[in-house]
DNA sequence: CTTTCATTTGAGAATCATTTGCAACAAGAA
DNA sequence: TTCTTGTTGCAAATGATTCTCAAATGAAAG
């Protein structure tokens, strides 16, 4: 069993909730994934193995509460994620253009953020830093618009 | 006429758009207001002056590519917003159970963010960072949720 | 293997914030 | 006034996410 799956299923058992095979292929598409994914897109990849979107949207917030995955930028009204694991943190830039997503690293200012976390006794779960504006592609031309 | 008022009058003029009644009491409602904000909560400041849900709905918009309002944290679904005149840039901290919101400064940060951005060529529009997890009334005990 | 019982799931209906279509309106230009 | 362009309220549409419910599954026990 791999990382992920391991973890995840410690996860589901201190709650009194089973690896199912949907879930456990549902978790496998998410990891599968390198970019950000939304849930239509995980149900894409999977929809064959008949596991339902209702199925889907029910497993994400265990993935979320599990630390498997995080959210990103919410982009067209859409929830998206990606997975964590061996990721390190890092920063998003969304280009309001061309809805480029950039990434950069956290680590620089995690230092700062964890220091101020402190002060407050507060309980990280989860950090995001989203940065909108232009690339440098579409920070100067017009808009060639989507 | 206020501060607020001239920007947005001329960013809109910038457009080809007007300053119309409605306009100007939609920007009024949100400069009331010194705490978060959504759609809803905002209509329900001016309805009586009879301006349509439709009508925020559509200025919302204007009012964030006008860099007079941004988008804070996203709450039981619906976006919310803060004003930004006056207000220095912040980081929100959001409390998964009581969904507190904590406010700290973010100047700290905001160099480091501004020496990337150069780097990457990236024209900044809005940076928002936010933390979640636990404050200090929810990290230990039990969930009084809500 | 069979029973038991709580959890899970697919399918479809329901929600609900946000967006749109449209016909009536305003305001400036000609 | 008449033309033109942007605006608005209202109601209907949209679409992501959530919920309902009856059937399926799975672990544990007998
Ligand atoms: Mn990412
Ligand atoms: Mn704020
Ligand atoms: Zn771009
Ligand atoms: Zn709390």
């Amino acid at each position: 069993m791999i990382d992920h799956e391991v973890q995840f299923k410690r996860f589901l058992q201190k709650q009194g909730l089973k690896l199912t095979p949907s879930r456990a292929r549902i978790l496998e598409a998410a990891f599968s994934m390198h970019e950000h994914f939304d849930a239509e897109k995980l149900y894409d990849l999977i929809k064959a193995d008949n596991v339902s979107l209702a199925t889907v949207y029910r497993t994400l917030p265990l993935l979320l509460e599990a630390g498997l995955i995080t959210r990103t930028v919410r982009i067209g009204g859409r929830d998206r994620f990606e997975h964590i694991l061996g990721h390190p943190r890092h920063a998003h830039w969304l280009c309001e253009n061309c809805q480029a997503v950039i990434e950069t690293d956290l680590s620089a200012l995690q230092s700062a953020i964890t220091k101020e976390a402190k002060a407050l006794k507060f309980d990280i779960r989860q950090i995001s830093l989203n940065i909108s504006g232009l690339c440098w592609k579409c920070k100067d031309g017009a808009n060639d618009s989507q």
